[in-house]
DNA sequence: GCCACACTGTGACCTGAACCACGGCTGGAC
DNA sequence: GTCCAGCCGTGGTTCAGGTCACAGTGTGGC
């Protein structure tokens, strides 16, 4: 049994065999095609899911339809856990964004198992932490930034996640159609297409569908700040 | 000695008297007049601290020196977390809006007393998780709402935690220069002017300094959204 | 009282980005 | 192949809100 994939997040890393046998008999596995909704905002729930391959959105939905991005996530990555320590309906949806597989785990037996093992308690703590000071940089960036700033952000962190880095560059598979850039950065479709044009005429970067190749990461770095 | 106070927080609200007595032995004062600084973003830290008295402000400062409030804190919230469960600079300057008293508490403290009372574990995550979900809803409101729907927003926030309800409506000393209400809900200080007029001129609510009196909660609450 | 300074109120202007409209490209269905 | 549906690229128009420039209003110091 795979335990690695347990190992890819960060939370788990440390785990001895034992604790992550433990953990991943408990766990059961979803999978999704692209598009499809692993949960809606405002359902009820409290299963906390891994990532173990392909990516998923988060989005919320304005009253009036608008949709915005909260996050892109993939492998090794965790969702679901503000439902786990702060019940109430889940605050976003999730999406995949490709084909993808979850683990997903109920919060009882997170909690049930999670007794006995502080060291994890606190790794959980530290990673919502680290949730809350990117929550609050995205809020800095709405604020102080511009579009094309904010997309160069994006790009760059997609690029630290899923990139591959080549001679021609760093290849981003990011899988996202530049709507869901838009909504990603919070602005909308045809300027997030003038910025990219942009930076892409300047030679930092070339577009590919749903991909990009950055040339430049120093140039693209210093217009993101 | 007042463990009341501790009890303000919703954190230690459980806790029996043992406990608060034990938490409150290792604590220590501290004291800010308006406009005084606790500590700057990017300063190292690692202690946590609780608002007693007074309240202050959490800002960020951008590059080229404009400010960002990310919130206002009063009696019994909690501050400084971040860097607990995840080392590393100070995210955010805190600054006394009025005078202001906080309790204070260190890493190394917290964690031993922490030692086995796994429930105080369970409500820092709830608490964290909390923290998140909010600053969710800025962004959301940031994508999504103009600048006059921030700001009933914020007064209805403001309301909330520091509103006391007279039979001319609920009036809000929120100690807040409109300079510093902008930078809370990411506008300039002229807009909020603005749109602050406007829902006096309908009625909805009358102008102090620092201070606002809400007359029709009902329509505010409704531009909010 | 008078001054200084910090805050508030309001108009004039400018600009970034949303919105609208379209045309072109690509990839799958049949 | 043809059609269709999603994407992408790009110009034109509009408008919220930022910036600038002042004038009015408190209020604490002396």
């Amino acid at each position: 049994m795979d335990n690695d994939v347990l190992r890819q997040a960060p939370l788990f890393s440390a785990l001895d065999d034992e604790a992550a046998s433990a953990l991943r008999a408990s766990m059961s596995t979803v999978k999704l095609r692209r598009g499809e909704v692993l949960f809606h905002e405002g359902d009820s729930g409290d299963k906390l899911y891994i990532c173990v391959d392909g990516k998923v959105k988060l989005g919320r939905t304005s009253s009036d339809g608008r949709e915005n991005l909260l996050a892109i996530l993939g492998p090794g990555q965790m969702f679901g856990e503000l439902s786990l320590f702060d019940p109430g309906p889940r605050s976003a949806t999730v999406t995949a964004v490709t084909d993808t597989a979850f683990l997903s785990l109920s919060h009882d037996d997170l909690l049930r198992w999670l007794e006995g093992r502080p060291a994890v308690a606190r790794g959980l703590l530290s990673q919502l932490a680290g949730r809350l000071r990117k929550a609050n940089d995205v809020v800095a960036d709405l604020v102080f930034s511009d579009v094309p700033g904010r997309v160069a952000k994006a790009l760059l962190d997609l690029a630290n996640r899923f990139g591959r880095t080549a001679d021609d560059g760093v290849h981003v598979h990011h899988d996202l159609t530049q709507e869901e850039l838009a909504q990603l950065v919070g602005a909308s479709r045809e300027t997030v297409n003038k910025a990219l044009a942009d930076f892409a005429s300047r030679g930092w970067l070339r577009l590919e569908p749903r991909s990009v190749v950055i040339m430049d990461v120093e140039r693209l770095s210093r217009r993101a700040r």
